[in-house]
DNA sequence: GCCATCATGTAAAAGGTTACATGATTTT
DNA sequence: AAAATCATGTAACCTTTTACATGATGGC
């Protein structure tokens, strides 16, 4: 399990509340990992109870924003360095591009043309997110990578599109 | 849902047993689905009900061989070709990707390596593979889009590693 | 005869999604 | 005053993993 990593990984950026924490699956991680609130609220409250999050803050709603405690921290360093990654998650894009070669070539060409239509859309989000960002945030680097992955895809679509 | 799908997509490539299934999650789909048998053997209960596949052959010591029915091939067509894909799902690499950024750049380092010696096997794997492949085979584009994302995947982390 | 491999199934537990439920503030 | 957004939680359901359980056949 490491929705609990994932959850430690985003208060070690910046304490926040279960709500913050929701939008924040949807956007810095969108396609990386999505959880829901139902699944971030019992979490916060296990992760608070073995010591590795604390209350920093209550907001006039009611909302408790979470921090990171030593102990958290610690076991955060721990999963990123020392946990070997699972590498075998599950991937619906790398399942269909296995079977494509089922297609007859018209259903294969429509796919391909699917497939590069998104690959471009998300392009144009990444370089829109770059021209916004500060030139020497450490992300950077992530958006670089993932420009050129991207990129590689495209041109192999392309090529797949017109065989 | 779509483990269905990829166990139709799998026998549309050949008539297979519940067990040979469990290899090809092991093998073919390594790290892009992994489904256990306690978990096919039922989705092939309900695929037969469902008419989707029937069983073509009994072996010696109890085994079914599954086919795909004409509705089964239908469908796993549909799904191919009309079901908008599911890109959301999780994906615990680009995760650590992401939260690299909160390390000292000694155990950024460390961590970079280790994925760099990961990508590094897996081009060798895919090699491998290649040179033992019929050359015009349909997977062989597959492979060679492989190859090509873990280059750009090579390249990004040898620069990480050495900043 | 023994061990590895082939072969199928079920049950319990954990993880994840959808739906239900409620209420406070801020904006229009 | 109404609507949007902030904010938290629980319950039912579905999916996935881990563990339990059993037995046949082929090679040594």
């Amino acid at each position: 399990m490491s929705l609990r990593h994932a959850i430690l990984g985003l208060l070690a950026r910046k304490p926040s509340t279960g709500y913050e924490l929701s939008g924040m699956f949807d956007a810095s991680l969108r396609s990386a990992w999505h959880a829901r609130h139902s699944q971030i609220y019992p979490e916060l409250a296990r992760l608070e109870e073995g010591g590795l999050v604390e209350v920093v803050d209550r907001g006039p709603r009611g909302s408790k924003t979470y921090a990171l405690t030593d102990d958290g921290r610690t076991e955060l360093r721990r999963w990123l360095v020392d946990d070997e990654p699972d590498r075998s998650q599950r991937n619906e894009s790398a399942v269909r591009l296995f079977l494509n070669q089922l297609l007859d070539p018209a259903d294969r060409r429509k796919v391909f043309t699917r497939d590069l239509e998104h690959v471009e859309a998300e392009t144009a989000a990444l370089l829109d997110l770059r021209e916004r960002m500060d030139p020497d945030e450490p992300f950077a680097a992530q958006i670089e990578l993932g420009l050129r992955i991207n990129e590689v895809l495209a041109t192999w679509l392309r090529e797949q599109a017109e065989r």
